[in-house]
Parts: C-alpha cells; sequence; structure tokens
DNA sequence: CTGTTAGCGCATTCAC
DNA sequence: GTGAATGCGCTAACAG
C-alpha cells in the first residue's frame, strides 16, 4: 500500500540474478539466457514492475520529453495543436509537459527555465502576444535544449517553425470581399508587433491596395484584448462607413456581426464580415461568418515530428513549414 | 553550443569547493560562509546554471510532475479545467504532464502506464466514455501514487474527487423549462454509463416525474458520437411531439436548434431548448441557448489544489468536493 | 563552516 | 551467459 514502486533490484534479489542480468533481460539484450528472460519478464509482470524513467533520464541524458507553452490553452486553435502533439508524442514514445504563458512574457520566461530545468529534450512554443526579448531563447541554445515555434513565432530568433501564412490566408480573405462587391474594407486587427497579427494585416493592406480601394491610417484599428476593445473597434470603424470588415478572429467577427445587427445593418447586404481561424462560433451565428480555417490539429503535429527529427538527427538545419489555412466563405460574405 | 548544461560539479570544480558546498549554497541551507554562498550563487548565475530536477527526483522521490488525464483536450471544458490546473501548478512549484485518452479505455490505460513510469507525484483524471475497468487505478493503489478523479468519474473507485453536481444542474434546467410552460420535454442523452450523462438523465427524469410530465423511455435518446448521432437523435425525438428538448450538451442543443428551424418550428415558441456545459457556441446561436455552465476553470483548480494536500499532507482521507452549474437563461427556452 | 562518503535506480563497461 | 564495479547529478549523513 505505501509507495513502494518495486524496482530492478528486487525482481534481482528474488530471481536470485545481478541486476545486470536483469537488466538486460528487461530490455530485450542479446546475450542472455532465454530461460532466465522469461523467468524475469515473468516475475516483472507478476510484480507489476514499471521501469524508472528518471533513472534511465540520468544515464541517458534525455527524457523522452518535450515541453510545450502556449499563450492561452481554451482557446480552440491552441487546444487542437496540442491535441495534435499528443498524437505523435504516443507515436514516437514522448511525454508532453505542459505550459501556459498567459499572453505574459514573464510568465512565458519562467516556464522556459522551468522546463528547462525538468531537462526535457525539446521546447514546442507559441509566444505570447508581449514577447520580444530573445534572451530566454538564446539560453535555450546555449544549453543545448533545441527549441522551436509553431504559429506565433519570434521573426528575429533563428530557430525552426511551423507556421500557416497568414498573409495569404488574409489575402485570399480580403480579395474574396472585394469580388462579393466590397468597395471600402476596414480592419479589425490584433495587438501590433505579434507575428500572426502583422501579417493578416500585411495580407489585408496588400489585397486592398491591389484592388484600388481607399486606405487610410483609420481603416485599422488594433486590439489587444478583442474581447474588451472589440465593440469601441467596431464604433470607430464604423465612422468610415464601410461595406466590409476584415476581422483579426472569429470570436470579434461574432461580437462585430452581433454589433451590427443590433444598429441596424443588414450582414451581409450592407456590410459583409470576414474572421479568421475557423472557431465553432463562426458556424453557429446568424449569418454564418465566413473565416479562414486554421489547421491547429496538423500544426501541432507537424511541429512535433520536425522537432523530434531534430532531436533525434542531432545537427540538422534550422528549417520552417509552412501552412495554408482554407478560406471557408459562408452567408457573412455573399454577395445578395 | 553542445548540451553542455553546467552542473554543480563544474560550479565546484571553478570553485575549488566541494560539491555538497555548492549544493548547500545553492538552497540556501545554513551553515555557510556567506562569502562562499555569494561567490556560487554569482557564478551559477554567469553560467546559467539550472539545477537538475531529474537527479533531485531520484534522491527525494519526488518529481513534482503531475499527471493529467483527459478524454479530448479540444473541448471547453476540459481545456479550461486545464488552464486551472496550470495556473496552481505554478503556485506550487508543480508541473503538468499531459494525456489524451481520445474517448478509449486502452488509450488512458496506457496513459496510466507510461505516466506511473515517469514517476508522477499523482494523477488527475477525467475518464474515457467506455471506461468501465477499476483495475488500472488498482495498480496506482499499490504503486502509491496518488490519484484523483475530475469531473468524469468511475463511482466504485474509492478515490477523492471533484466534480459537477449534474443531477443538480439537470433538474434545475428541466425545471425551468417547465416553468416556461413546457409541457411534454424529451431529453438527448449522452453515451449510457458515463457517470456525469447519467446524472443529467437521472435530473431530468425526476425533474419531469416530479411534476407530472408525461415520460416513456422513448422520451430518451441516447447518442455516443453526438456530432453524428445527433441528428438522428432529433428526428426520432420529434415523433413524440415535444415542446422541450432538454440537450446533454451545448453543441448537441445547438445541432438542435438548427434542425428544427430548418424543419419549420419556431424556438422557443414550439419547442423550447436547454443545453449543458456553457461553451462559446450557446450564448452565439440563434435563438441563444439556455445552459447550465460548468466551472469548467474551477473543477481544474480545486481539484490539483485537493491532490496537492493529498501529496503533501500523506495519508488523508478520501474527500469529494461537488461544485454547482449555474442555469444560464436564455432566449431558447423563455415563454413567449 | 567545509569535505568525504554513500546512495537514489539504472545502464554500461569490463572481467569471469 | 552472468556478475561486479563505476557513474549519471545531486542530497544526506557524517567527520573534521
Amino acid at each position: 500500500m505505501k509507495n513502494k514502486q518495486v524496482t530492478i533490484k528486487d525482481l534481482a534479489r528474488k530471481l536470485r540474478l545481478s541486476v545486470s542480468t536483469v537488466s538486460r533481460a528487461l530490455r530485450n539484450l542479446p546475450d542472455i539466457n532465454e530461460e532466465t528472460r522469461r523467468k524475469v519478464l515473468e516475475l516483472a509482470a507478476g510484480l507489476n514492475y514499471e521501469p524508472n524513467y528518471i533513472a534511465q533520464s540520468l544515464i541517458n541524458k534525455q527524457t523522452r520529453t518535450i515541453g510545450v507553452i502556449v499563450p492561452i490553452i481554451a482557446t480552440h486553435f491552441f487546444s487542437h495543436a496540442l491535441s495534435g502533439m499528443n498524437e505523435v508524442a504516443n507515436e514516437h514514445g514522448y511525454h508532453l509537459m505542459f505550459c501556459q504563458s498567459n499572453e505574459s512574457a514573464e510568465q512565458e520566461a519562467e516556464g522556459i527555465r522551468q522546463l528547462a530545468s525538468c531537462r526535457i529534450d525539446g521546447l514546442l512554443i507559441s509566444v505570447s502576444k508581449q514577447t520580444q526579448d530573445a534572451a530566454p531563447f538564446e539560453k535555450l541554445q546555449q544549453k543545448g535544449i533545441p527549441f522551436m515555434f509553431f504559429d506565433r513565432d519570434l521573426r528575429h530568433v533563428t530557430a525552426s517553425r511551423v507556421i500557416v501564412d497568414q498573409y495569404k490566408g488574409a489575402f485570399k480573405a480580403v480579395e474574396h470581399m472585394i469580388q462579393q462587391g466590397c468597395q471600402n474594407i476596414v480592419h479589425m486587427a490584433g495587438p501590433k508587433g505579434l507575428s500572426v497579427a502583422d501579417e493578416r494585416l500585411r495580407g489585408y493592406k496588400d489585397a486592398v491596395e491591389k484592388h484600388g480601394l481607399p486606405f487610410s491610417p483609420k481603416h485599422i484599428v488594433h486590439c489587444g484584448k478583442f474581447q474588451l476593445d472589440a465593440p469601441e473597434a467596431i464604433k470607430k470603424l464604423m465612422k468610415l462607413q464601410p461595406d466590409g470588415i476584415f476581422c483579426i478572429n472569429d470570436p470579434s467577427g461574432v461580437i462585430a456581426i452581433q454589433h451590427l445587427k443590433t444598429t441596424g445593418y443588414c450582414v451581409p447586404g450592407d456590410v459583409k464580415v470576414v474572421g479568421f481561424n475557423g472557431d465553432p462560433v463562426a458556424e453557429v451565428v446568424e449569418p454564418a461568418l465566413s473565416t479562414v480555417v486554421q489547421p491547429g490539429y496538423k500544426v501541432g503535429r507537424e511541429a512535433l515530428k520536425m522537432l523530434i527529427r531534430h532531436i533525434e538527427e542531432k545537427s540538422l538545419e534550422t528549417e520552417e513549414l509552412v501552412l495554408e489555412g482554407k478560406l471557408v466563405i459562408r452567408k457573412s460574405s455573399k454577395m445578395c
């Protein structure tokens, strides 16, 4: 009943063998009598022996544990990414140690430090909205702990990454709005400096300019915490009398639609709205919100696969995998 | 550049001290010259030394790591629970090792085994829809690894748990529907044998019977994977010409509303609908879906807090914390 | 105050 | 085939 985890030593004693023999039997190494191995395996199963990964780690200098840091886990995208990582981790015999930064650079740095002390074999990170400083990552490098970005990255840090082409997604979305007849599209943007937000903004701007639509700094309003800032942002944007709003994500798209409806606008008749991400709410809101679906699950899978390659094949060049989001057109942006 | 994590030994050599002195200095133990400690701390910081938790674990016999197993992470409830756990883990200096069972009892058992090998200090688990067998938990007990259920539990296993009163939530929800005028309420239920689903069903049934509303086995249709089964379930249920549908969760409630609308029913005029959980989709669907909001974040927090108490105060009686969901009334169930 | 010794659970030489 | 010895990084007695 007590914390009596059975050890290799217990097995050895009961079998009147040496620990090294037992160790070899357990790991199916050659140079061992079949009969002996059978006995060892049998007893191990009977006593419910489980190898102590901690002890193994100390010797092998690898924990088969991957650290993951995400800004907010309770998010459609990140929870799916984590799910994908979990999948790959299982397939390759790795474990996941998880940590949430809460969009704080400080908590993120502390998380990195903690995970380093746990001697993770590698780190997968999607940075917080605040993160600017590359120092924590440089420390990781000099400690020889491989790390990679997924989704939200730090451009000036040399590391592999698996990202989604935000620029292209945004460009496609805005061009689609133009095709549906929009003549004046505004953008409810994310926080400045955040890679994915910057890229979406760039995609919006290029599409608008390519097609000669009006543009001014007022066409863009940045939101930090969009749940709070979105309503005000929309009010500001509506002063330009736009016929299209391109929103940084789906929840803010939903807020936009709801605001427009309550203030007497018709969506998509008067104003078309497009979001970003592929959250379930986008399907459910009325009119259904067009969006650029991000392959969160796949990002998670591919990121961990790449990191494991880096870990196991040692010196590998940094690589970059760019996935694509899929524009899903729904009622909120259709010409009518 | 290589995997050169600096060790206590490196510090000792450079300082011409013994490892034990360095160890003491690092841990702020008494019996050490202030000057010596200063030097050690300084060098440690300079060389970016991080204690090797692996080595410490081997001695302390504790990893300060908690294992968490959830059925599906990409879920409003579980991702919030995880977020709450992350919070508490940070506050108490623990780490979280995460694992998803994908609603499979087999994957769950494998996850338990893996985590046990990682020598987690304790396990927090919400069981899969399939889980029946208590064996994996008994093994955990005999290994002396504390574990607890949160949300979805196995009734016949003796262990602490933090759950939400599903019975009461369901009862309140159905009674509310009756107050709003429903005379014939059907239930789109979850899988049989799953604790939370069984309890919601019980709450539904008791409320219906208490108020003398009609009831028959046909009033209940079970869904395994509701995304697939829900549409058909609704068709069956509608044969009873109900004026109220109590749904096992919000996504299925949304499906119900959408189905009703496309088949010419008015919600809540003809049929009132109530869901369960408090998913964001419930707020967004039209009409907005009444629901019983589950305190996922709090469940996570309280569960980990309780587990940590069990771990640190050793022999503690098993306890049970029952939280309450909050009935949030929206348009989908209002009398009109 | 500081150094020495031993050992956590296991893997890895090397003898036998 | 098998066992004894050594060490991973660190802590915990115990001497000095």
